[in-house]
DNA sequence: GTCTATAGTCGGATAGAC
DNA sequence: GTCTATCCGACTATAGAC
């Protein structure tokens, strides 16, 4: 129930919005308690109704954090990708569309993922206000910003709905690997996602989106 | 928070069974309220002690019920998975693996798979002790058969864990229709998920699956 | 800003009527 | 087997001391 240890050098209000993450991932906004979330805090229940406003409140400020922080670390390979957008080369949008997923296997892959991924995989099952925050602040962004590289990578042959289902299926095979942890270690016997089993994973996942980007542009050209 | 149609003719254990798995996947063992899955089942909280004893007693029956409707549905593509593996023929166990791929996809779009789906996932995030009810009783399964075809499909260089891996991202493929449902909706500007939809998604995963493992065996014989 | 104390609600378990 | 009534603990929110 603890968080990182950069604890110390938190504000009262961050260490509270961090906490909020990792617990309201674990149980849910029913589930978790304030008195809880504020004892792993090292403070007080009445602080989240000071800082946050109460317990609905905190909740939708960890989903707007969460969205923040995903933003900031993808945003500049955003940039990189409308450059490719724009070009138009098939061969260069393949390659930018694979490295794209394996930067984001790469990040779900890694624990600071592990908060934030619970807590989206929650909204998914049972969406609240917190999923408009969550998928107009990233989630969105990153499907349109895929998908256009797929259509280009592909030969301009897709349409738009079936790029993103494509785009979809392509980043389900790095998600699984977040959201199905539990399966994922039983089935490979391994005790925990380190330095080689991140390799083994990101190699799979190069391996086949390169596969399907290759398949489908050759589909679309017959 | 209602049930099917059926709720008439189940007997009371039954229905308190199928609502639990219902609002267990939407609240989480600790957010579901004991008085809130009675009432939705139509009758009162104290029929949960008396026929499951408890609460924990209807979580881990909710999980044992979930096991075995699925153990139900899938067992006979098992049998037809187990002949060809012994067969050793490459091109069969490609089209094997697209088949159940295929059917497992169209399993996790379909309407029913969304109470269950909803429970394993949670146990994915936090397990509890009825994950080892799902994976022994269902997952592992799915995975151990997968994954030896996978090992004949691509031509038997596979090592295990690579084949398991590449049976996850693959299945990773299917499941994301399912988990991350709120975003496929955003993302296609779709309403719901009916036949035409349906027909959409199975089609990108089938051919996705059948690229992967071409290429995959195209690899291997390099 | 942070804490303690308290009020009011809701949770799960159980006893007992039918 | 099913329900009602009740106990007790845990929860959120809030008032007020420092």
């Amino acid at each position: 129930m603890n968080m990182d240890d950069s604890a110390q050098t938190q504000s009262l209000p961050e260490r509270l919005l961090s906490t909020a993450i990792d617990v309201f991932g674990r149980k849910g906004l029913e589930g978790a308690s304030t008195r809880a979330i504020a004892a792993a805090a090292g403070t007080t229940m009445s602080m989240i109704t000071y800082h946050h406003g109460g317990k609905e409140g905190l909740y939708l400020a960890a989903a707007r954090s969460i969205a923040e922080q995903i933003g900031e670390r993808i945003t500049p390979a955003f940039a990189a990708a409308a450059r490719i957008e724009a070009a138009d080369d098939a061969a260069a949008a393949l390659a930018q569309v694979v490295a794209l997923v394996d930067e984001f296997a790469n990040v779900m892959v890694r624990p600071e993922s592990a908060a934030w991924a619970r807590f989206i995989v929650r909204e998914q099952m049972e969406p609240t206000p917190a999923f408009d925050i969550l998928y107009g602040g990233v989630m969105g962004r990153l499907i349109d910003h895929i998908s256009a590289l797929v259509v280009r990578a592909t030969g301009g042959r897709l349409g738009p709905t079936e790029a993103r289902l494509r785009t979809i299926a392509i980043v389900g095979q790095a998600l699984v690997f977040r959201f199905a942890r539990a399966t994922v270690l039983r089935a490979t016997g391994w005790a925990s996602i380190d330095a080689e089993e991140t390799a083994a994973i990101r190699g799979v996942v190069r391996a086949h989106t390169t596969a399907i980007l290759a398949d489908a542009r050759a589909g679309a050209e017959t």
